[in-house]
RNA sequence: GGGCCCGUGGUCCAGUGGUUAAGACGCCAGCCUUACACGCUAGAAACAGGAGUUCGAUUCUCCUCGGGCCCACCA
């Protein structure tokens, strides 16, 4: 019986034996290497994954069975936001720095195992030998190096400049980390008096909490309402500031009041005026979220600030109204807080100006399916901020910079002292080299993403094993998700070529997502999810990889269905008792080994023909990672053709005692066997735990993961090629024999139809049949005549030629 | 507002410039056929709508409608 015990006990023996390892001092092997994704160590993998590395692991295994030396580490990201998310809700958050960071690596170990122990019940074949951990010292010395390197070309810089910022995370973070929300607000309708005037203008906001910061109030040129206040001063309510009114035409004067103030900073169009106009600055809140510079509203939150200015501005009389409305927000992915722009040091590196170029490399990538390059063009276009990579956390790679306290001049380590931690460690030099200043260590962490955008790099041996990076870089495959194309793709690109002058990766499959039954996301908030642990109860391992296969409509998003699963457990029941017929059919004695060519069958040869083709088909499909293709192929041809028609085809000369058919009988066994074995092989790519138990059942001491992926070879019937003692034509070729074939299989299908509309068994024999057939499949008709007699359990068949048409007689 | 993907039987999905439009699940009928009733055989059932290109369109183009994703805007 088949359960997860034999995944388990396979898993183990393909470890003990180190089937998957990459041989480095292989010289003679294509090297073929995968960029496989490090999942982030949340402790649980989810569908996604088991989808995505399904993919990983069909490749790895694949090209091994096509000779390749393949090299599949599997890498962990392990810092950032939510380790120590969870490390504060275990311990608190007032442990000291290193205490602190001792805690958040615990919990990611622990959650690294976990998955890992997952993955490896998947059967994931990666060579653990090479893995990778982006929080040791090892890894992080690589991505301070890569960043000195990148400062060595004048890449990274410091600087002052409103960032998006959590709130909540006390950190800078990146555009890309941001998110949409829709929320419902008040939309505060506040009237400005004009100085020196007894009018006033109206103003629409959504952010009155920010008054205090006016600096200015902006309206359209063109609009004629306010054309000629253009210029004046107007008061701001409560705090009595007086700004200009400027004009400026990203005001649509549709909109509200057509008249919108600008703060510092409300938003990025305050933050794109601010520079426009050349603004004043007032700081209107700092980085936890509560008011400055605003009177006696200094220090409130804003949720609690944003009801009592409202309430004070309405005691002014300045309220005109208040309009319920529904608007889009920015927050923060990783913790849903609303990002607020607040000027803050930090670190960048420039890569806006790049955008061009990360396009030309990514149009020099294979992207499989193609169109999800469109993704990263599409970001790449829009992209207008530089990379921020520093984040105001601990658990991180540290920026391994100090910096002049009083121009700012970067202070760089030395290559070997690599990996450094600023925050705790002194200065390389004491003071700066260019005004002698005193240098203070960088505190900030780097964003994860630089972590994980030198993965290509890093599996390949860059910066030490140079010899392998020489041999493996660029990696032969990236597999990732849709979903971080503007991430992960395209930082991996742009500090690829920053580092190397040459492009990560020769090709991408991007996949996308696994979707609940009904179509929506999965959320683990919600708690829709549906976890692989729940799917691995109900099925063992070789449906769920089998599943993958199937449902990899590759870049297109799909719900999870458990008719996969059971239409993929079935095959599998079907796969052993199919092969428990043909062992059964070998009777313990030797399988011949070379084709008995002479005591072939016309079913035989068709058959092998028909698997001949299907072997091409699918080595064309992995290839291109069709691997719905690949398994609906290689599944249908052996149930339907295989099973359905040739193994009951055959039964008659398999179970035959007669000493005549005892050469026929062994043509049987050997297709039998053939079939059998060259379809393991095929599958074994994609459900390698079901191919390896029944091949186990064959005596075969050797793991079929070790074996040679099948060729397609032409087969050309030489010219005594006899069917049933028939010469045919040495002309026919491949395609003919399974024409004929595949003709023989309607007579038969013909055959059980008139038994079943007559309602007689199928195996109760019948007088005769009669078969009328057209001029082309006449020979071969009256060749296999013997065989249908056997086949349909008929005393006499009759063949005449003419116009194709089957009957019996009952 | 811009870009991308997608609309195929009840459901999910494959595929194609000429096909009897594949398969799965479900449904209906028959069959315990010396591997398998978790099986086998047979059956009903589909190309969103419109226009164009073409000898011919489900397939290519455009539009409409519908769904999804990404980006921008949202004072």
């Amino acid at each position: 019986m088949y359960d997860i015990s034999v995944d388990e006990r396979w898993n183990r023996y393909w470890l003990e034996h180190k089937l998957a390892n990459f041989d480095e001092n292989d010289a003679e092997k294509p090297i073929y290497v995968i960029d496989s994704p490090p999942p982030f160590t949340s402790g649980t993998l989810h569908m996604g994954h088991v989808s995505s590395y399904s993919f990983v692991d069909f490749m790895a295994r694949y090209k091994r069975m096509k000779g390749f030396n393949v090299l599949y580490p599997q890498g962990w990201d392990t810092q950032g936001f939510p380790t120590e998310k969870a490390a504060e809700a275990k311990f608190g958050i007032s442990l000291p720095r290193e205490e602190f960071y001792k805690r958040c690596s615990e919990i990611a170990h622990e959650n690294l195992a976990a998955m890992k122990a997952q993955m490896r019940l998947l059967g994931c074949s990666f060579d653990e030998r090479y893995e990778y951990i982006t929080m040791t010292p090892e890894y992080r010395a690589k991505v301070q190096l890569s960043l000195l390197m990148m400062h060595d070309k004048k890449l990274i810089y410091r600087e002052k400049s409103p960032v998006e910022w959590c709130t909540r995370c006390l950190s800078a973070i990146a555009h890309a980390e941001t998110e949409e929300k829709s929320v419902e607000t008040n939309f505060v309708h506040v009237n400005f008096e004009v100085v020196g005037t007894k009018k006033h203008i109206t103003i629409a906001t959504t952010r009155p909490e920010l008054m205090h910061a006016c600096v200015a109030l902006a309206v359209n040129g063109n609009d004629d309402r306010y054309k000629d206040i253009i210029g004046k001063k107007v008061a701001v309510p409560l705090f009595g500031q007086h700004v200009e009114i400027i004009a400026d035409d990203h005001v649509d004067a549709a909109l509200g009041t057509g008249a919108e103030m600008v703060c510092t900073f409300g938003d990025k169009v305050d933050r794109e005026m601010y520079y426009r106009h050349k603004l004043k600055y007032i700081e209107a809140i700092d980085q936890r979220g509560r008011l400055a510079n605003a009177d006696k509203f200094s220090g409130m939150k804003i949720s609690d600030a944003r009801p009592e200015i409202v309430k004070a501005l309405e005691a002014a009389g300045a309220v005109v109204k208040i309009e319920k409305i529904t608007h889009s927000v920015k927050v923060h992915d990783r913790c849903g807080t609303e990002i607020e722009l607040i000027p803050s040091m930090q670190w960048f590196i420039k890569v806006k100006e790049f955008a061009g170029l990360i396009k030309d490399i990514a149009n020099d990538i294979g992207w499989t399916p193609e169109f999800t390059k469109q993704y990263l063009i599409d970001w790449a276009n829009f992209i207008d901020w530089d990379w921020i990579i520093s984040r105001n956390r601990v658990f991180g790679t540290p920026i391994p910079f100090w910096y002049c306290e009083k121009c700012g001049e970067i202070i760089a380590p030395e290559k070997a002292k690599l990996p450094v931690n600023p925050a705790l460690e002194g200065s390389p030099l004491d003071k700066c080299p260019k005004c002698g200043g005193k240098a203070v260590g960088e505190t900030a962490t780097c964003d994860v993403w630089v972590d994980s955008s030198i993965t290509p790099l890093v599996i390949t041996g860059w910066p030490d094993n140079k010899e392998l990076f020489k041999r493996s870089f660029p990696v032969d495959l990236r597999v990732q998700g849709t979903e971080i194309v503007r991430t992960w793709a395209f930082y991996t690109i742009f500090r690829s070529w920053a580092l190397t002058d040459n492009k990560p990766f020769e090709k991408m499959l991007v996949h996308g997502m696994v979707l609940r039954p009904d179509g929506k996301r999965m959320s683990k908030s919600k708690g829709t999810g549906i976890s692989p642990e729940e799917l691995l109860k109900k099925y063992p391992v070789s449906p769920v990889r089998l599943w993958a296969a199937l449902s990899s409509a590759i870049g297109k998003d799909k719900p999870i269905l458990y008719n996969d699963f059971d239409y993929a457990k079935s095959f599998i029941i079907k796969l052993f008792n199919s092969a428990a017929f043909v062992k059964t059919a070998i009777d313990g004695k030797k399988v011949p080994t070379i084709e008995p060519s002479k005591d072939m069958g016309i079913f035989d040869v068709w058959i092998l023909n028909r698997l001949n083709t299907i072997t091409k088909l699918a080595d064309n499909a992995y290839d291109t990672f069709a691997f719905y293709e690949a398994a609906n192929a290689v599944i249908n041809f052996y149930w339907h053709e295989f099973c359905d028609y040739y193994l009951e085809n055959v039964k008659h000369r398999v179970y035959s005692t007669d000493k005549k058919m005892e050469k026929s009988r062994h043509a049987a066994v050997f297709t039998l066997h053939h079939v059998l074995m060259t379809t393991l092989k095929l599958l074994t790519p994609i459900i390698p735990h079901i191919t390896e138990e029944v091949n186990s059942m064959f005596n075969s001491d050797i793991s079929i993961t070790l074996a040679e992926f099948p060729k397609h070879t032409e087969r050309k019937a030489p010219p005594d090629y006899a069917i049933n003692g028939i010469v045919y034509n040495s002309d026919i070729i491949d395609e003919d024999y399974e024409n004929v074939g595949a003709f023989l299989n309607t007579i038969i299908a013909e055959v059980r139809k008139a038994k079943a509309s007559a309602r007689i068994a199928l195996n109760k024999e019948i007088p005769s049949i009669n078969i009328n057939v057209p001029e082309e499949y006449y020979k071969a008709a009256i060749a296999a005549k013997g065989e249908i007699a056997q086949i349909c359990k008929a005393q006499a068949v009759e063949v005449a030629q003419g116009v194709y048409s089957v009957s019996i007689k009952v």
